[in-house]
DNA sequence: TGACATAAAGTAAGTGTTTACTAACTTACA
DNA sequence: TGTAAGTTAGTAAACACTTACTTTATGTCA
């Protein structure tokens, strides 16, 4: 079993594509060279050409995993500050989380896996994913959340606000997490696409958003429909 | 180094004791037999004298982690099902989940690292722990939901009971998971008891409780009391 | 155009070390 | 003094990683 012969740079990022799952499917340690080196398609000394130890190889998955913009999140931001905008954004925390993208780097589960073995671990990447992906966005978020206070459809709270949408996303990621075994760990006695909703109604009540404001503004057929559309 | 002569169920129940918060530091793979014996303060062999493998040593602390029932949670279930019920009980997830207590036969975050783990692997032992010590009180908490609706404190929700207290949970746990690395993965600005106090407030909205009704149950000062109270 | 040099991609077959686990022995208590 | 708790000193296998080798694309010069 030859490779195919590729460029250093080349061979570099397929190693890291084809790595990445096992190790999240795995973790660090129950993950053997030769299992990388198989997924591969290549043998282990060839690993070791690109890769000065399993660990590099580790660090090199979770920086890749960090890696690149979420397009998706972007189109809601772009929009005007406002009540319905919130709704959106809270719809695609817990869309993306609990059922996933159809066109992703890497797949929800993958990522998931990531983010809670490196919570069991120093939490680095964990930190520097929530930094990257979210903090960044944060301050939008919360023009939202003030422009539907201003509206009155938000009640204040006794939580910051960027709590509030960390407790949103807190959500969205444990439901997720009870999804990575074959059989999920509780039974919600619903469908991803049902638990969605659901958690979309919990966050936003959490949030303080009043229920005439969820009720005008939640439709999960026109969110489902404006999400299917990321390009 | 030669250890105290115990009965064979002595050293058995010893070893399990003094293993589990190594397994759960560390995850299966990456922790070693040599280092089990060390916690335990036995040699390797003496360990393999009570335990066949160390995959069945690893059950058994499992099946330890989920023995024993919660007084706490009793305590606060053997109050008559109310609206301030409710409030205690979602103050006593909270707290137990976010800042521990002072008596337990496993700490808080052992016990959060066994879940995490279990749900990166086939997720049995999350699924059983779930069994016994949540699903088992659901209905009692259902109970206090139906009471506070009755009450006019709780409007309904397009959300089953149980899966609003699946997510008062979740939330729970997502915060812990956040404060297992050394440094915590995201900054709250907050203190772990300011923290239970948002994630109560976010709950119990989630949950559909009034805000007037929040107001008037929810005393942190006298919760906490109530909490340390407990025996 | 083609023979050939060369540099880099790739591999087979190891290395020493660590690992889970065991056999044979020693110690202490009832 | 016999039995069961406990240990020492291993074993074979698995592991991360290397060495020494083979293959192949490509540029160069007659």
């Amino acid at each position: 079993m030859r490779a195919k012969r590729l460029s250093c740079e080349e061979r570099k990022q397929a190693i890291v594509k084809a790595v990445l799952p096992i190790f999240a499917r795995n973790g660090f340690a129950s993950t053997t060279t030769r299992e990388l080196a198989k997924a591969a398609g290549v043998s282990e000394a060839l690993i070791y050409k690109h890769f000065p130890s399993k660990e590099s190889l580790y660090a090199e998955i979770q920086s890749f995993g960090c890696k690149g913009c979420d397009p998706g999140l972007k189109k809601f931001l772009d929009l005007e500050p406002s009540t319905s905008t919130l709704v959106y954004i809270v719809y695609y925390i817990m869309r993306v989380n609990i059922v996933g993208r159809s066109k992703e780097t890497i797949c929800a589960e993958t990522r998931h896996r990531l983010i809670l073995n490196s919570c069991l671990e120093d939490g680095s990447f964990s930190r520097f994913l929530f930094h990257n992906r979210f903090a960044e966005n944060i301050s939008r978020i919360v023009e939202c959340m003030d422009a539907a206070a201003a509206a009155g459809d938000l009640v204040s709270s006794p939580v910051s606000k960027s709590n509030l949408l960390l407790f949103t996303h807190h959500l969205a990621t444990m439901i997720a997490t009870m999804h990575l075994p074959k059989k999920p760990v509780v039974d919600y006695e619903a469908s991803r696409h049902e638990l969605v909703q659901q958690a979309v109604w919990f966050a936003l009540r959490g949030l303080g958003l009043r229920d005439e404001a969820i009720k005008r503004f939640y439709s999960p057929k026109a969110l489902a429909l404006f999400f299917s559309k990321e390009k």
